[in-house]
DNA sequence: GTCGGTACACTGGTCTGACCAGTAGCCTGC
DNA sequence: GCAGGCTACTGGTCAGACCAGTGTACCGAC
């Protein structure tokens, strides 16, 4: 016989509670709209600032919006995975985890997006990456930040693609964090422009080999174009870890 | 020139912003305590209520946790999967993310797992995954629960000797959320003892493959695992998502 | 009739001040 | 030296107030 520990369990918890289980029954569907703060204390006895607690908390986890003035009350959101990204991005951030391990964590999803894009796309998604192709092919005349811009929408069709929301949310998260980690070692990186040529004919590749349905050609050209880019700013010691993903 | 959205900044999240500054670059850590609230509404010159508004959303994010009466105040809490684990359950509840996604998701986290135990693998190592393997056998005996504890032990072994906490952490989250979406199903599966028999030798297949460091035999035998043991709980129509892990 | 502006009722955000139950650590009395 | 109580604090909660802002219904000008 083993007893549970016990903690006390505080108002604004237990008001959290019934109004994300009528979230997640369907009782209140996106769009709806929860009672007002007033409205909502005297429904459940209690004070406004417990109200408002509760409120907070499921605000904090992107399941409800609240504005001043909107006299129709705190508005229901559709799930998203947003709350998903931020905690994600918390523990990414958090110290024991170095460029390294980002990086090994990327081309491990990338890798795998790209493979998934290959044997999953239809006609129109090979459509949707031409055009996202000839964009960058434009940016490269428009400067350094227009390019990037249209490599991530690149990168987001790909992820889109392989039909897998976590895919795509993790992916997008230690892309975030890879780049907040060496944004001032890309500062004074020179030759931009023959940089987005290379970038630009890796894409090209990538999009062929996804066209040809090749998933372990377009995993592999993904994977060793992060290893190229990224594993100079990565610590010599540690770039052994990154290798074995090559072989694969 | 595109303009940006622009929200109006409330107090709270100034207080929130500032705290996560201070727990993320370091300045406080783990363990240690913040000022009271009475402290910290004079430290911020904001009331009470915001300053609980702030620690609340800090607490959901599992970043702090506070007990009334311990004048040492909130105390500081490493960074733990523990916001990540609730956000993708919530997902996954939401119907955005289905079990076919969550188990993609899986099978591409433990392959590369294996993957990478197989090729960075040391002695000691491997004296770890007999010892775990050897818990698992003699877990047959004692009941499907020590068993499984057992199972779950093994994996978080093969996860750490890939030495990436990111690993780590997505593969032990996205674990414990197929298994809450199962366990129903899995309440009353018969026959459980030449289950564990059978999972006991796979074991012992993927352990040999490790050792002799054969990174892409461990990697789809793992997956494959995961395929046979899971896939008859995907919808028909989407199992075919799952099929081109399989062959990479 | 439509359109523009305005007034109003109500919203959420914030502050103040109060009370309570609970905790940690001191401090007493043995 | 130690058990037990005391105290000064903590966080949890409530009540009441004020403010800036919003949506809507109303209303007058055209």
């Amino acid at each position: 016989m083993r007893f549970e520990p016990v903690a006390p369990v505080r108002a604004y918890e237990r008001v959290v509670e019934q109004i994300e289980q009528a979230v997640v029954s369907g009782a209140l569907k996106p769009g709806e709209r929860l009672p007002s703060e007033r409205e909502l204390m005297t429904q459940f006895g209690v004070g406004r600032s417990t109200v408002r607690e509760a409120l907070r908390v499921l605000q904090a986890a992107e399941m409800i919006r609240s504005r001043p003035g909107d006299p129709r009350g705190p508005e229901v959101l559709a799930a998203s995975p947003a709350a998903l990204h931020r905690s994600m991005h918390r523990l990414a951030r958090a110290d024991h985890v170095g460029l390294a391990e980002l990086l090994q964590f990327r081309m491990i999803l990338d890798g795998s997006a790209h493979l998934l894009a290959a044997e999953l796309r239809t006609d129109d998604d090979l459509a949707g990456l031409d055009a996202a192709w000839e964009a960058m092919r434009e940016g490269v005349s428009h400067g350094y930040a227009e390019f990037s811009r249209a490599d991530v929408a690149f990168h987001e069709v790909i992820a889109r693609i392989s039909r897998n929301p976590l895919l795509v949310v993790s992916e997008e998260v230690v892309r975030g964090v890879v780049l907040e980690l060496i944004e001032d070692k890309l500062e004074h990186a020179s030759n931009r422009t023959s940089l987005m040529r290379a970038w630009l004919s890796h894409h090209a590749e990538v999009l062929d080999a996804i066209r040809s349905a090749d998933g372990a050609g377009a995993a592999h050209l993904a994977k060793q174009a992060l290893y190229d880019n990224y594993a100079e700013y990565v610590p010599a010691a540690q770039r052994p870890l990154l290798a074995p993903l090559l072989r694969s």
